[in-house]
DNA sequence: CGCATATTTGATAGATTTCAATTTATGTGG
DNA sequence: CCACATAAATTGAAATCTATCAAATATGCG
């Protein structure tokens, strides 16, 4: 269970260089993670509402969401996770969460101990400080959702959502952009405070306006610039760049 | 600009050991902390959107929001901060937040730079994940933050909001209660993406219920066991309590 | 006292939900 | 490869909540 994550963790090591400077030793110790995979059935939760955990997963293959209830029983889902998201990376120091995770298709996770991340992570200060930017990003992505379903239109709402998977995905590449979005009506909707008849409208008429096309487990984005400037869409806090210079470690000079 | 810190951090300090276990040395630290204070007018906003800033804030006194604007000029707040709190702590590891921070009523913060809070995390391990999970509970914060804009009635997205300020002030003991709620219909409205007009409505309809009443600044609520049920309020998502021997080192034996 | 801000009220329009039913995909076993 | 079962997508009509527009009243502050 030690070392094929070499491959397991290749696009978690992506996601963090991504935002954060490290080193190839800092970059080895995150691919020599050890964890156990495991497959995930459609829809189903693999860390439950308030459930203590002693690990924190890696989604290798497939989306993942975060989810709550209300007391009515109706369902907010508050974070859509790609291949390379780590969703409960904020376990490790909050090991109790009130959000639930499940799959959104089918799709696998690799179940990373806590006390590993730890004794990296204490380790390895720039490794401390990717982990604790990587969830400050989650929670910029979180206030953005805020504004999204407070202040947007329903139809502003899912092209933002599309927007975002997109960018996320690094999909879009000049006017058209096709990538994988494996999420149901029922489930859009569950993310964006609406009801799934609504979406189902709404997804029409982006279609019919030329914007966006959603089949099979498959979003084709027909013009990107206009669905953007539809969904009032600025990627700026997704926080995918990073200044090459910029290595910052928690102790200025070490 | 030094050591008044050890009145200003009080309340900061308190914050950050209510959910995580600081040894005295590393509570020195904290207080230690330099800092310069600002008083902020009502409504002024001490932190813009895209800013980038060499420092973060203390809450001294007040309550303060975190805001975005939509392209049609909407405004979405998306946090609530107390005195205590420290508003963008997160912009310790990203600097360039799209989110701004305005003042709700009069307020005064504490700037503390940047390398000062970067030197003591570097420092004491423990601080550093102190900081990081306060990050991580500001984020848990926002998630139900979306549940309840989300999937519940305007009544109950009131309600929840004042029982969200009520536990964090601690002003609940007993059935009654009253704290200090510096929050204008306007500002409310935007919290809960709703209008104005229709909170004016619905804190009425909440008064005549005999849950919970404002006035000049102030929340009084009537019955707490009745507006938490109403709200369909868990506190568990504040994380406020913490057992006296989960001390976490980011090291487990260091 | 008077201005600026905040709250309150009324009437109307509109977006979204709810309820009910149908059609279309998708996957699985025979 | 087809039939079946299940999940997902689609459509229609009516109900409801919430927004919008417009105006009046309170309240706080200098």
């Amino acid at each position: 269970m030690a070392s094929t994550s070499n491959t397991h963790c290749h696009g978690f090591l992506r996601r963090l260089t991504q935002r954060s400077n490290l080193s190839p030793v800092e970059q080895q110790a995150i691919c020599d993670l050890p964890g156990r995979s495991a497959k995930i059935r459609s829809n189903e939760v693999f860390v439950h509402p308030n459930e203590e955990v002693d690990h924190a997963c890696i989604l290798l293959e497939g989306f993942a969401a975060r989810f709550d209830h209300s007391a009515e029983g109706k369902r907010q889902i508050s974070a859509i996770y790609i291949p390379g998201d780590m969703p409960d990376l904020q376990s490790t120091v909050l090991s109790h969460s009130p959000s639930g995770l499940q799959a959104l298709g089918i799709c696998t996770v690799l179940r990373v101990p806590h006390s590993a991340l730890r004794a990296i992570a204490g380790r390895y200060p720039a490794i401390a400080e990717a982990f604790w930017r990587d969830c400050v990003i989650d929670a910029s992505i979180a206030f953005q959702w805020l504004l999204n379903i407070g202040r947007r239109t329903a139809s502003a709402r899912v092209a933002h959502l599309i927007c975002e998977i997109a960018a996320r995905s690094k999909a879009v590449d000049g006017a058209r952009a096709s990538f994988d979005f494996p999420m149901t009506q029922v489930q859009i909707a569950d993310a964006l405070g609406l009801t799934a008849i609504h979406v189902n409208r709404t997804l029409r008429t982006l279609r019919d306006q030329g914007l966006v096309q959603l089949k099979r487990n498959k979003a084709d984005i027909l013009d990107w610039p206009a669905l953007a400037e539809h969904a009032d869409f600025d990627p700026a806090y997704l926080q995918q760049k990073i200044g090459p210079q910029q290595r910052l470690t928690l102790v200025a000079g070490a």
